[in-house]
RNA sequence: GUCGGGGUAACACAGUGGCUAUGUGGCGGACUGCAGAUCCGCAUACGGGAGUUCAAUUCUCCCUCCCGACCCCA
């Protein structure tokens, strides 16, 4: 079974055929830093995490690249602010990035370029763009790439650029030979943070920098490029045509775009002001149940924002997680059997696959965890599950896990000490219940509790996990 | 205005031309000394209109409402 993909270059769903057999090479723009990443960047973190994680579950050899805008007016103003350097506020956040990255379970890209240190590929990008005839140097020593001498401007927006509502907003600039052209250079201010080039002294257009980081690591061709859908116009459109000008080659086979993330039926974002920063969102939910919240969705749909929505994740993946961890004591305590639930356990995988296969969509998958939870605790508890068939189902379960990442992969562990321990205890318990001094086995419990152990007297034994 | 994504039961969110969606919450049972977990059952659906069809929530068209893009943005 092949993977579809939603293409936005399309708009419709496509089979996943990258460029060269069983390598994929994905490119996903990472964010502009001059602040902590919000609830909004966490979305489209974990959507393309997820996604990376399931190409190589399918065994594609995958070259994950996001990068970082390090450069840019916003970092430079805030930096002025502070009255420290633009490079130095940047880094600062870049730290922050990978701490709060590490928070939601982030796989790691195998590059995280940076513009600031990629300045000789950008501006041999610039040049060329020149040298071909798409951008002209202007007198104040900026670069802008020239809209007229495309002619699909708006490919991947699905639009001629020029319906589009021309807000006014559009930086009325008499350099510009037309008020679409962009910049791919920009000429320093006095005071700013710049780089040396044959048009002077400046920095990088926003653009830019994507197309040169890309062509650098992952070649003129890649196969999925990546992003927010906030992105598509007029970074991605931009950076397609800017890339093809170059190369004269299609940028990228697939585009994939997220939806955004909602607060109280707005846009969550940092110019709004309405955003949730992730550090401190995870200090109250953990990532399993962040991830959990996201991928409980499909990724193209908008997504309503609330500690309400995510507390009821927290609730309903307890249920996944509860029926994980029962299952791995069941292959401890359960009966013996042949262990022949190999048919039924490839209906679920297949059930998750298919999901997955279908354009990510991990909202089906995860019903089908949920099926598989209904049925197998029902079995547990009628013993009517082996144990050999609950281990499949563990293994089938972290085989999930492993793309989802939605519960601690050692839950359930054994640990030796306390495991006698706690044997112990359940049996003094026992013995205390059967007697009726139902006062001690009680504060044994609530004891436990505070300890951060839950008890569950069960019908056919006493559980206990670690909360 | 142009383009894109949506309007599904209390809430969230999948999906399908006819067959029990799923989770949370609610109600009622089973189990239980209690608590919790688990299981079983019940209730409330597919924005509006027209069309195609034996049959549409699912396809087509029209309308309407919401969100997003068009300066920056995941």
């Amino acid at each position: 079974m092949s993977i579809l993909i939603r293409n936005t270059l399309s708009g419709a769903k496509e089979v996943f055929v990258p460029h060269e057999d069983g390598k994929v090479k994905i490119y996903v723009c990472g964010v502009t830093v001059y602040d902590d990443i919000h609830m909004g960047h966490a979305r489209s973190m974990i959507v393309f995490d997820t996604i990376v994680r399931y190409l190589r579950h399918c065994g594609y050899d995958v070259t994950h690249v996001t990068n970082f805008t390090d450069v840019d007016d916003k970092i430079i103003r805030k930096a002025a602010e502070e009255g420290v350097g633009a490079l130095e506020l940047s880094a600062r956040y870049i730290g922050h990035y990978f701490e709060d990255a590490a928070k939601l379970g982030i796989r790691k890209a195998d590059i995280y370029p940076k513009a600031s240190e990629e300045m000789d590929s950008i501006i041999e990008m610039v040049g060329e763009i020149i040298e071909k005839g798409f951008g002209y140097a202007t007198d104040d020593g900026s670069v802008y790439f020239s809209v007229d001498k495309v002619k699909d401007y708006g490919r991947l927006t699905n639009q001629k650029i020029e319906y589009m509502e021309s807000s006014g907003r559009v930086a009325l600039d008499e350099q510009k030979r037309n008020p679409m052209d962009f910049a791919v250079w920009k000429a320093a201010k006095p005071g700013e943070v710049s780089w040396d080039s044959p048009w002077g002294k400046g920095r990088p257009g926003w653009h830019i920098e994507c197309s040169a980081m890309i062509r650098k690591y992952l070649g003129d061709e890649i196969d999925i490029h990546g992003g927010g859908n906030d992105l598509i116009f007029p970074h991605h459109e931009n950076e397609i045509l800017q890339t093809e000008a170059v190369t004269g080659r299609p940028l990228s086979k697939y585009w994939m775009h997220n939806g955004m993330l909602q607060v109280q039926g707005e846009k969550m974002s940092k110019s709004l002001g309405n955003f949730f920063r992730v550090r401190d969102v995870s200090q109250k939910f953990d990532r399993y149940a962040i991830r959990f919240y996201f991928l409980n969705t499909h990724y193209m749909s908008p997504l309503l924002y609330s500690e309400e929505m995510l507390a009821e994740a927290r609730t309903s993946l307890e249920r996944l997680a509860n029926n994980y961890t029962d299952l791995k004591a069941y292959v401890k305590q359960g009966p013996s059997g042949d262990g022949d639930v190999c048919d039924v356990t490839d209906e679920y995988r297949t059930g998750f696959m298919d999901a997955m296969n279908d354009d990510f969509n991990t909202r089906a998958a995860i019903e089908v965890m949920f099926q598989l939870a209904r049925v197998t605790n029902k079995s547990m508890s009628e013993g009517t599950l082996s144990r050999e068939g609950a281990a499949k189902f563990v293994r089938l379960l972290d085989e999930f896990n492993g793309i989802l990442g939605i519960f601690p992969e050692d839950a359930g562990k054994d640990d030796g000490a306390l495991d006698s321990v706690m044997g112990i205890l359940i049996d003094l318990r026992a013995e205390l219940r059967k007697r009726k001094a139902y006062d001690l086995s009680d504060l044994i419990r609530d004891r436990l509790g505070d300890a951060g152990i839950r008890l569950e007297d069960a019908g056919d034994g006493v559980k206990w996990k670690k909360i």
